[in-house]
DNA sequence: GAATTAGTTTATCGAGTCAACAAACTGCCA
DNA sequence: TGGCAGTTTGTTGACTCGATAAACTAATTC
């Protein structure tokens, strides 16, 4: 029985599983929604739909509520996705904590807890804390006799999803680290393991600015520049995953040492550090700023510098202005290779978009010409800080309504 | 009746339609092979194969070569595609040429021809040359009584597949012709429509050195430099079909102006006026060379370049080495982004990959650190002149042979 | 002739379609 | 106010298509 690998086939289950999730997807964006309203939609016929419903229904993934009369002609029985179908539980792995965020069916929150991580970052010690958190997690969910559906944990770190495993987690420490397996052996569950841009990506994609979108690019400014990319409503994850680390394009040759040994790697030109940076040269040049104290005193921090650009302060702003120009001219690169609808900002900085938006759109439109090239969206992420968390989600959502080929 | 754009389903013909192609494929990809081994080889029944195979063979698609024994049992019926099933033909719209190209099924050369376009290059005339050469191509065809599997234009240009126009050709001064819609109409056949990098990726997906992989970049390196993307073993368009663009990715800011407005795209380093502008650079400082003589008499030329390079000219090897290591800069930072399996060099230039790859590829190392960046395989074009219409050929393979879904 | 492998025949099943119908409403007119 | 026409929703039953499984035939080697 040696499945081929570039498409799901072999038994005529197949088809059921298409349209079991083409209905689900439809649930999910037109809910609630009539059965007729689904073989509109779907162009299923409505006695397909009919037995499909009556599968959904049965596995309590959908319930019906009320009827609801449009007019002329018999009342429509709404479909919704039912929120008590299950949980689904997603867990961050940060450099010093884990984070975990439980849901209900329609991805309402429902329980949140976060622990520190003791120094060092033994993987064996972390991986034990983390299946502690998850038990836990599914143990409260179980008292309700409800399903898992699925168990994501994203990770700062290069993932290789063939295997499953981290392959190197350079915060952490970590190198092949088969997480999700052990974790799936351990919670007998569905895991779902990836990097946490990629999924932060998948969240804005599901729940965020992203929702509607095919070809969007992610990208999380904060210590460090990461990214994600959703091609034709997937997640590009590349050979071995290692797709979307912005962070380390050329951006300038002669440019500013980065940690990896290159020379103006786009993280030394848009990230926290460089925002620091542009503060701290322009206090030793003696400009006037409210932040010269914050300087002084080795306490610099985005809120404020935010606070500080938001009030005025010219050093604020003007760092914040390089920073969006420097956005702009390396987005347009981006533009360039791949044609996105959309760019999602997000990690912390994103917090103070607005002070780096409209420069780096203006930088993207004078290098994009506009009118042989259709100009991107530039927006804010809708997660900062929980975006990994959420994302997971999506990434278990992904799983149930999006179909994909496998390989 | 109306149908989904996500999936492509409605009817269980679908699945027919899926195992169908699974069988071309491997039928393509391991021929001559018996039914029993397409049937481990899918994981499709012995049955189901047998009767898609009848189907096969009753359009003439594929055909039976003789029995072969193998040591013990009943030998099996070998089967292959049947070469004169049909004719593929594939057109390239060049800035002062069209060319084409008719292959039989299997892919192999039957007919070939090539008209210059007299300026200028309004769009209607051309449009009527290249009908007036289809029909040409096809007519031939038909005294064979054979079927026409398809028909694919390349352009050099911006083509947007959902509408299949053509959006945008600089070197040919169009804008926005339907030319796909236009030729279906006039020619009654199905009608790709593609840009030349896009295509020419295809070709060497197909039929080239990219065979087996499953993401690949594709770069041409001529007067500019374009690129196509494999992702998934699917061509990547972007949103509207623009991405791939690479040669205007900005490597340095404060590089040399290009012809786009900005400054140090991909292009102005890696092309072939950046070369010829290193040789004449060094010729203006009054480095010995063998290409002075050229340079003089405004006669300098890509093979005259490798040529020198290959005797051992310094300037002209030099000229090569900047090219490379730019090369490899600029690859290095689509790595990052894309993490392809393999990366192909195509184009004129890609004739003296000996003299670029080397370098570009140490370069590539350096900065990737291997030890925690799987690295691409480099490698040379198989096409270089006849890149796009073989790229047309592999287009219309593609969809014979590989399931895509829509949207 | 036994063993082995290839391919076909026959019966069955799963899943989607179509057409007809039952159900449940609105609206209009007597 | 009652009743029937018109309309839309959802279900039932007959049918079809395509995949599967098991048994069978076919053609070879040893």
């Amino acid at each position: 029985m040696m499945a081929d690998d570039r498409f799901r086939t072999g038994d005529q289950a197949l088809v059921r599983t298409i349209n079991q999730t083409l209905i689900l997807h439809h649930l999910r964006q037109t809910a609630p929604v009539s059965r007729a309203a689904l073989s509109e939609l779907t162009g299923l016929n409505k006695t397909t739909v009919s037995s499909i419903i009556r599968d959904l229904i049965g596995t309590s993934m959908i319930r019906e509520i009320g009827a609801q009369s449009g007019g002329a002609g018999r009342p429509a029985i709404m479909l919704e996705l039912n929120p008590d179908a299950g949980y689904i539980i997603s867990a961050e792995i940060g450099v010093d904590f884990i984070a975990l965020l439980r849901t209900n069916f329609t991805a309402e929150f429902q329980w949140q807890s976060r622990s520190p991580i003791r120094e060092p970052h033994d993987s064996a010690a972390v991986l034990n804390q983390l299946v502690g958190m998850l038990k836990n997690a599914i143990s409260n969910a179980l008292i309700g006799n409800r399903r898992v559906f699925g168990v994501a944990v994203g990770v700062p770190g290069l993932v290789d999803q063939q295997s499953g495993q981290v392959l190197f987690a350079p915060n952490l420490g970590w190198h092949t680290i088969p997480l999700e397996g052990m974790l799936a052996h351990e919670l007998d569950l569905p895991v779902s393991l990836d990097n946490e841009a990629n999924m932060a990506a998948l969240g804005e994609l599901y729940f965020g600015v992203a929702q509607g979108y095919k070809n969007v690019l992610y990208l999380t400014l904060d210590v460090g520049l990461g990214g994600g990319i959703i091609s034709n409503g997937q997640l590009f994850t590349g050979n071995a995953g290692f797709a979307g680390e912005f962070g380390h394009i050329t951006m300038d040759p002669h440019g500013k040492l980065c940690g990896c040994g290159n020379r103006g790697c786009f993280e030394t030109l848009v990230s926290l550090p460089a925002l620091y940076d542009h503060v701290r040269t322009a206090v030793a040049r003696g400009e006037p700023t409210l932040l010269a104290d914050l300087v002084r005193t080795d306490m610099l921090n985005f809120e404020g510098v935010a606070e500080a650009a938001r009030s005025g302060d010219q050093v604020g702003l003007a760092a914040f202005a390089s920073i969006g120009r420097a956005l702009g001219v390396g987005l347009a690169s981006l533009v360039n290779i791949f044609d996105p609808q959309l760019i999602v900002l997000g990690g912390e900085m994103s917090r103070a978009s607005e002070l780096m938006l409209p420069i780096a759109t203006e930088e993207l439109t004078v290098r994009l010409k506009p009118w042989q090239h259709p100009l991107p969206t530039l927006a804010a992420a809708r997660y900062t800080r929980d975006a990994c968390v959420m994302g997971g989600i999506a990434t278990v959502y992904d799983r149930i309504f999006n179909l994909h080929r496998r390989g």
